[in-house]
DNA sequence: CAATCGCTTGGTAGCGCTGTCAATATCGGT
DNA sequence: ACCGATATTGACAGCGCTACCAAGCGATTG
């Protein structure tokens, strides 16, 4: 016949219960919401669970309540700073507060990323943190039918899922053209790499820009899926300078690509600012201290990630964040390299 | 009186049975070790499953067994590139097994690594991932009587709680100053940020061999408590030029400060090499591409993630690694950044 | 002074799964 | 054909906590 677990020495809500000398729920109630309860037990409580070394069972909170408090977060890349900018500040938001993070890396894959989010959902998540607007049809009509705040990051668009906090990538690579544009370039390269749906609206906002100034050239545009890096910086520059040797300026949709474009010149003993502009975007940290210094577009990563984890602990408490969509906006930041054309 | 909670569609363990025709903890078996089924139960619990989309309710098996399947990682930073490889090979590690991440930012103190160390074992975590060897007695007392796989990784030690994987951060240090001074230099400077003790057994390093050629000054190390960037490479570079400025050369923690060393140079026109080799540590991927390439240390991040989560799975299967402590060494990428002296 | 109201508190019965042991089926060896 | 060993399967009783409902109690109201 089954036998009763032995279970040693722990600590259950029980023993604080009795600890206490109040029923087993009231001092349940304590942890959930002190408020409820009176001052002289929840002080009692308090102190017995505090004697006692008391830490809650996650797992049967989670199996009694039918509810979790783990955050997903699905993001598509671990290794790029851009991400690990925005995990920062959604760790710091939860730190200290009684959520966790579940977090789950898509790989740039929204197959993957649809995958991820089943499994996550399985476990009714207090809420979701997803990256961009392009998920699968499936995925979306998931999450519209799950009952936790959900919040779409680094991006903004028509429909958002719950809310959203982000910014225009298109209006960004605008202003960073319009930038360029006035300083007096007319010739601007565009080097993309990964190509992901953020860095596809960064060339549109290019092309627009371009096209509006009725300097638009397809062969100012060098695209490649491979992942972003340094290295690639300087081979996709010397690609763009074979197919356009005559350009003046080129707008790079990240800063590791600037940063690579920028040795290639030095490399080429081609002066920047002088022979060639150079914009980023992102606005890394390295990108104020390079020689020369390196304009670029800050973006506001860490805000993002700090506000999209409020949003949703805001929610969760029941006070819903007025305005559900947020536009972090961006700004230019102009430095040596894209300095007025002489 | 109670009434019986409202339980809608939503599919359990004891469904799949019916449907499977075999009793809810034969199914149960099913998905903890399909090799104890007979292969008829095991099929027919398998097309069950699949058939009513069955997933598991990961509270209610943590509850049951007293166990769950996360693996706690504890480390210091999620800014610093080192650690977003370390990350990366361990979520790659991870991905397809059973086993999830519980990610915490212990922000280089051991007193919060304590507090996180308290949280994750209070939830009886499968396995733990801690960074280091330097933790509070207390921290270290918790875990050597905690019942579960341990890795300390990014660096060795006498004696590991449990497993153990990393490098000499002494050793590789002491190793990039030998191989400067086998290319000629002598007046060999040290910059270091951050401090934390892997920073300072690097320190170690570089004062054991300057120590062995007799070229040990103090005047030629500069280092500071604030956290790395490429701006305070250049900025602790100016300080150490000041307080030394016969310097040949000049060994960085790491990348970082090496790049901002770099752009100083640059700003001063000081040609590298030439006037002033540099070496940096991690080699991480711009070091290759930059102008002129950067000397490093290569040390294997995505490695250490990966063999850490992969010892940890292993020793929760029951194969316990042959050995517990792995080194997986480093290597002095040699480039032209410290080409030798003329 | 009785009826009502709101705030606290407690009792009961699960949440969905698995550990333990027992029972049964299978199999090789003599 | 019998015996013990091994492979499968099942029954039962929780794991520790919380949802739900009800009851206690002092305060308020007409």
């Amino acid at each position: 016949m089954a036998r009763k677990r032995i279970t040693p020495g722990k600590i259950r809500l029980a023993e604080v219960a009795k600890h206490a000398g109040v029923s087993p729920i009231t001092a349940s109630r304590f942890f959930r919401n002190p408020e409820a309860l009176s001052a002289g037990k929840r002080a009692r409580v308090e102190s017995a669970a505090k004697e006692l070394g008391y830490v809650p069972n996650l797992a049967a909170r989670a199996l009694a309540s039918q509810r979790t408090e783990v955050i997903g977060v699905l993001i598509p890349s671990l290794t790029n700073n851009v991400f690990s900018d925005v995990l920062r500040g959604i760790y710091d938001a939860l730190d200290g507060s009684r959520y966790s993070i579940q977090l789950a890396n898509t790989r740039y894959s929204i197959l993957q990323e649809e995958r991820l989010l089943r499994l996550f959902l399985a476990q009714k998540p207090a809420g979701l943190i997803i990256t961009g607007i392009n998920q699968t049809p499936d995925s979306r009509a998931i999450m519209e039918t799950v009952d936790c705040p959900i919040v779409q990051i680094m991006e903004l668009g028509p429909s958002p899922i719950d809310m959203m906090i982000g910014f225009s990538h298109f209006d960004a690579a605008k202003a960073a053209i319009g930038h360029l544009l006035a300083q007096g370039y007319r010739r601007i390269g565009f080097l993309g790499a990964r190509m992901d749906p953020r860095v596809q609206r960064r060339l549109d906002g290019y092309r627009a820009a371009m096209a509006d100034a009725a300097l638009l050239d397809p062969q100012l545009i060098v695209t490649t899926a491979i992942p972003t890096s340094v290295t690639l910086g300087g081979t996709l520059f010397a690609d763009l300078l074979a197919k356009a040797p005559d350009i003046d300026a080129v707008f790079c949709v990240n800063d590791d690509l600037a940063l690579g474009a920028l040795f290639e010149c030095k490399r080429r003993h081609m002066a920047v600012p002088g022979q060639m502009a150079i914009v980023g975007f992102n606005d890394l940290e390295f990108m104020a201290s390079s020689e020369p210094t390196l304009s670029s577009v800050r973006t506001n990563r860490y805000e993002m990630g700090r506000n999209a984890a409020a949003m949703v602990i805001e929610t969760l408490e029941g006070r819903r964040p007025t305005d559900p969509v947020v536009d972090l906006g961006f700004s230019v930041m102009e430095r040596q390299s894209s300095a007025r054309r002489s």
